[in-house]
DNA sequence: TTCTTAACCTGGAGGC
DNA sequence: TGCCTCCAGGTTAAGA
């Protein structure tokens, strides 16, 4: 499950391997994949384009095009963008390939196939709603304690939800979102308006910490992910919290326990995050 | 306006 | 061994 330390991990191998190429056809697998435009469309935009750069926003992988448009993919769950430098694929799940002049190619597999991939013009950024209104990024000059005090003292969702809302703050997911609530000793259900100012510094530093972390770690591997060269990550090896359920806490020796919160499974330690 | 819930989707785990 | 059910979670739309 790609989170923003997984997508810059990702992003910073395919730029170093596909900028600067040309992509000169597309094998469309699942055609549903692609939500914009449509089929034909996706490939009129895309066919015969140089890309000029991977970026990334969030959770959002953006190939940048010499005609100025954007490929835009969102990995969601299972997804996972992979340069194959023989340009043939052994992912029994590729939806969609794009072949490279070099005869290398870029494979996008997604094994549940939630992912999404848009090719917008210009004139089509604002249309993706998940990337135009997304806070600020962990890490980002933009991200402050301040802000995040100011941010939460106005919800009384619990703060847990309120970290994976992508409109207070881009790129956290799941497992970054309980792992930096564990750091800060902050239980996931608090309501994000009770956390006091020094408080939300605490959780502002550890947020920064654990997204530094993954991607100094490579990513964590939870099942599906695979950077950009079809390799793991190791930062599910320091977890503190994170599918422990009912393992030791790694601070105090209490059991771990897990509950569901909006709907996501979330992990904490009953004596390290007490409710307050 | 804010918050909650369901739906999307498939492979793997567990129970029988 | 085969079948069935449940679970995983990022995003968004619908409803409260």
């Amino acid at each position: 499950m790609p989170e923003m330390p997984e997508v810059e991990i990702i992003r910073r191998y395919l730029d170093t391997q596909v900028a600067g190429k040309k992509i000169i056809s597309l094998t469309i697998l699942l055609p549903r994949m692609i939500k914009w435009p449509d089929v034909e469309g996706f490939r009129a935009l895309v066919t015969g384009r140089t890309i000029k750069a991977m970026n990334r926003r969030g959770k959002y992988l953006l190939m940048e095009l010499d005609n100025a448009s954007k490929v835009v993919f969102h990995l969601r769950m299972t997804g996972r963008l992979v340069y194959e430098p023989a340009g043939e694929t052994s992912d029994h799940h590729a939806r969609v390939i794009f072949h490279l002049q070099d005869g290398a190619s870029l494979v996008y597999g997604d094994t549940r196939t939630l992912g999404t991939i848009h090719g917008l013009k210009p004139q089509e950024l604002g249309m993706l709603k998940g990337l135009a209104e997304m806070g600020p990024e962990p890490l980002s000059a933009e991200f402050t304690a301040e802000y995040l005090y100011r941010t939460a003292s106005r919800r009384k969702v619990a703060i847990k939800s309120f970290l994976l809302n992508q409109k207070y703050i881009g790129g956290i997911g799941n497992i970054y979102a309980d792992e930096a609530l564990f750091l800060a000793g902050i239980h996931p259900l608090r309501p994000a308006n009770s956390l006091t100012q020094t408080e939300c510094g605490k959780l502002w530093e550890c947020v920064n910490k654990v997204i530094a972390d993954g991607i100094a770690d490579g990513g964590t591997t939870f099942r599906d992910y695979q950077n950009g060269e079809g390799g793991k990550g190791s930062h599910q090896e320091h977890l503190y919290v994170y599918g422990r359920k009912g393992e030791q806490c790694r601070i105090c020796g209490a059991l771990l326990e897990r509950i569901t919160v909006g709907g996501r499974g979330t992990h904490f330690c009953p004596h390290c995050q007490e409710v307050r």
